[in-house]
DNA sequence: GTGATCCAATTCATCAGATGAACCAGACAT
DNA sequence: ATGTCTGGTTCATCTGATGAATTGGATCAC
């Protein structure tokens, strides 16, 4: 009998889809700070326009990602952020991708990447495949194409495939399970890519360059030397482009 | 209608959470292949001895985890393993302290928390705050109580308080998010803790202190060397005790 | 035959409504 | 004061129905 399901033009992802979206991201936004009861599931369906059945389900998924804790007359409460999956993809990209990022756990996660992927990069040399080592030389290879032409944008997504598939390469799912941090930063990066970046990113092709080398000739010391130039390297931009950004995404006008 | 949810003498959980702790553990277990379609879900709701409701809001929650994902006339399909949240609580007990441990990712652990930890305790060193300081030196205190009174239960729990509270004490929740990881393998060696294990506890509550002066007197670099040393120690008797292990867990009697 | 097009069956998506269970708070008795 | 009882609130769970999406095959034109 709801009305709902067509909320602005595009029809877009499942109601559930929608619903988990909003409510996932309305707590990451301290809409419900942490503490917080949310309203009871028959007034949450009202206000996300769906069914209490569907409230439930996007209810559940976020008590498993340690977002939400539900008990009998209590209501809803919203967890302390500690306990947060806080590498899930949803969960990070409702905390950074949104209008205000969070610049802290910008920083915690490039922080984090020069305690995690140095050493990722020194176990790729020791252990990549073929393949994996061929994924890698991809990746660089649309770098340094993209850095070629001028096209930032490619030149960041080619950037995250390198990192990523170095991360595949460990043979360690635990250290995999990093992945979502870096997809998370350079896809953030990726947003803010102008002309600007042209000359660090053609500069920073070159640690890339040394990395790949060094994954190739099975030198894991020489592979983590050059992660560290990289990660540094990358930080410059992260920190100049996004964490002291003076405003918000504003269009940039001459 | 259904007859569910007294199966085995004791109440328990809800039926969801029990539905979900099956499912998962099924899935884990690899009952389900990566690829593999599940039962559609009105025998799903069968076969787990819940309503079709329940049985949905589970799916959500596995799928939340990323080790499901589900299409209109397609049906549920098992995720490859790489996509699943596994630094996940529920996930990570799914996989490890089911009856035959999945050794390949306690390693993995193991090996991770030598990437993480000793850069972990250099950043206790340099920030922890003086609380932080304390709730460590505390789970020290219960180490050596524990050591001394030869309770290897309690001084494995109190070892695992350890980790944690540096871990608290990095001010990145980046890497507290590999608090799970720990809990977790340090939790399975709380399981086959026997008397035998007294002396390397004993032997390894020295490096513990170290580490703990280390914080309190904020030298990073001894920190992390400090705790190099007392991975290394521990790796010895998850190697022995859990890796190497003959038999499933089995009662030890004289 | 080969390909495009269309239809129908299957499975999930979503809703509605009802009842049960758990739990917290306050009234009440002692 | 202390413990017990009772009620109301909120989630827990089930049932049944209908809509939407997708796939696989049947049909038809060439």
């Amino acid at each position: 009998m709801s009305e709902a399901g067509h909320i602005a033009g595009a029809p877009r992802a499942s109601l559930l889809g929608t619903a988990l979206d909003n409510l996932g991201r309305q707590i990451a936004g301290a809409r419900y700070a942490e503490g917080d009861t949310l309203p009871i599931e028959p007034r949450l369906a009202e206000e996300l326009g769906v069914s209490r059945s569907t409230v439930r389900e996007a209810v559940r998924a976020l008590v498993a990602l340690g977002m939400l804790e539900v008990r009998t007359r209590t209501g809803t409460r919203v967890r302390p952020r500690r306990n947060w999956n806080i590498l899930n993809r949803d969960v990070l990209d409702w905390l950074i991708s949104d209008g205000s990022p969070d610049t802290g756990l910008l920083a915690a996660i490039d922080e984090a990447r020069e305690v995690f992927e140095p050493k990722a990069a020194a176990f790729a040399a020791e252990r990549a495949s073929d393949a994996e080592i061929a994924a890698i030389a991809q990746a660089y290879d649309d770098m340094r194409d993209a850095a070629r032409t001028g096209d930032i944008g490619a030149a960041v997504i080619a950037d995250r495939a390198f990192h990523l598939a170095i991360l595949a390469a460990t043979a360690n799912p635990i250290l995999e399970a990093f992945d979502t941090a870096i997809d998370a930063v350079l896809g953030l990066l990726f947003k803010v890519a102008t002309a600007d970046h042209e000359q660090s990113f053609r500069e920073n092709l070159a640690n890339h360059g040394r990395i790949l080398d060094a994954i190739r000739n099975r030198q894991p010391d020489a592979a983590r030397d050059a992660m560290i130039d990289t990660i540094h390297y990358t930080r410059g931009n992260l920190r100049k482009h996004v964490l002291e950004a003076p405003r918000p995404v504003e269009e940039v006008r001459s």
